[in-house]
DNA sequence: CTAATAGGCAACCAGAAGGTTGCCTACATA
DNA sequence: TATGTAGGCAACCTTCTGGTTGCCTATTAG
């Protein structure tokens, strides 16, 4: 029985605001990384390493194309991260019912 | 109008395993601080600082009670953070429709 | 061929995270 | 009242993060 991977490399993706931008802006098409770099206020460097987590995450793949890299939107990863909220919400859900059962007698 | 507040840090709360095992465990009713440490391979302390971590970025509420203090699960952040994802998901599919009919021609 | 552009790699650095331990206070109870 | 249990606070340590810079390679354009 293959044990599920857990969503928190994911969520640790997601959990800084430059990684979110990064993904809003790729969220309109592929870009290279200079492209993602103008007017992010930070270094090529630094995206590419904010790249390269979310990359980790399987959130994004990028791929050489000529003297530039390219670098697209997965979303098979996505997806996991958010049925396993949607799961956690639900089992939120039904704890607070039961403690509202119980308060309520 | 009152700007967002960014989901990144809830996110970057959920990011890390032992954080995510302590929501599992309150879901099924608070639990002090001493019952959460039983079985959590750390020290006392260690689950503390995840405790406020987590009660940081709004997803769980601590109330001392007597000699121990409790903690619960706080729904509103938890709800947040999904409808963000629910949005990001948007994004993306309006991001490989357009994608693919720009291919398809 | 040369120059300019895109990017990789490695070193480096400051500060944040994640964890521990030691010691102190507060409550509950024999 | 004396003791055990729950927890707070602060110091400390090590590793990870997020960012930089410098320099090298590869591709493209003149």
């Amino acid at each position: 029985m293959a044990r599920r991977r857990t969503p928190a490399p994911v969520f640790a993706a997601l959990g800084d605001e430059h990684r979110l931008r990064l993904l809003a802006r790729l969220s309109s098409g592929p870009l290279s990384i200079s492209r993602l770099t103008a007017g992010s206020g930070m270094s090529r460097q630094g995206v590419t390493k904010h790249l390269r987590v979310l990359e980790g995450a399987g959130l994004v793949r990028g791929t050489r194309k000529g003297k530039e890299s390219l670098w697209y939107l997965e979303r098979r990863r996505l997806e996991e991260a958010r049925r396993s909220l949607d799961l956690i919400s639900q089992q939120w859900d039904q704890a607070l019912g039961k403690l509202k059962r119980f308060v309520e007698g």
